[in-house]
DNA sequence: ACATGAAGTGAAGACTTCTTCAAGTTGTAC
DNA sequence: GTACAACTTGAAGAAGTCTTCACTTCATGT
């Protein structure tokens, strides 16, 4: 009962502004990765993403466990999943809006 | 296209990042406000209001009109309630965990 | 025991975002 | 047109976040 309510969903919303993050999020959503195979699809260096994962940790939106010499990560809740695409909703939606505004150009690919 | 879809959403999130932002968008989820009216029911100088609202009219995730001396804001779409609910569900969520780890208390009220 | 690959940490400078201030609109009432 | 309330803006210092670096840890193979 410390942190009015309005002030934790700020800080949750925090840990979600970073591209980096965003991806890892993105990535964990389908199927658990261990470290390394996280470096391979983002461009990041070794020592940043570890800091990421530490941020998404610390926000308990990961959990990491060991597997012999290498690290997993996974989504602690398939709740993150849904809000991700809650967020790709309304994204999409904006960005429809603003291209329309800008050009009036037809209807284009729905973005990932 | 210019910015990655990741970025995008980085950056979307970062907008929903600081808690007066919140309160704004969860007083407007309820119904439009004047700025004077926002004022009374989040604790903020003026000046910084206006701040924080330019900055959710820049994300388009808000719309002002004027009404002859007011100004008047509304979200700009309704599914900015919908993922203010999805980040409630994690949050509450993620709290009943911590807490039970820490304590092991009996459920508490719903946060709001 | 030593070397190696995998991952994490603390610290420091670069970079952003926040808050506040003083000044500027815009609209209504007198 | 002056006065007032409602609201916005630009700028600047304070505060926070990011990226990178050197170093550490941990597990496995030799």
């Amino acid at each position: 009962m410390g942190v009015p309510l309005y002030q934790a969903k700020a800080e949750f919303f925090k840990t979600l502004g970073h591209p980096a993050r965003i991806r890892i999020l993105e990535l964990l959503s389908e199927r658990e990765y261990a470290v390394h195979e996280l470096l391979e699809n983002i461009t990041i260096e070794p020592s940043n993403l570890s800091q990421q994962l530490a941020v998404l940790r610390r926000a308990s939106l990961v959990v990491s466990h060991r597997q012999g010499g290498e690290v997993t990560y996974s989504i602690s809740t398939p709740e993150v999943r849904d809000l991700l695409l809650a967020a790709r909703a309304i994204l999409t939606g904006l960005l429809h809006v603003q291209e329309d505004e800008a050009t009036s150009a037809p209807a284009s690919d729905p973005p990932r």
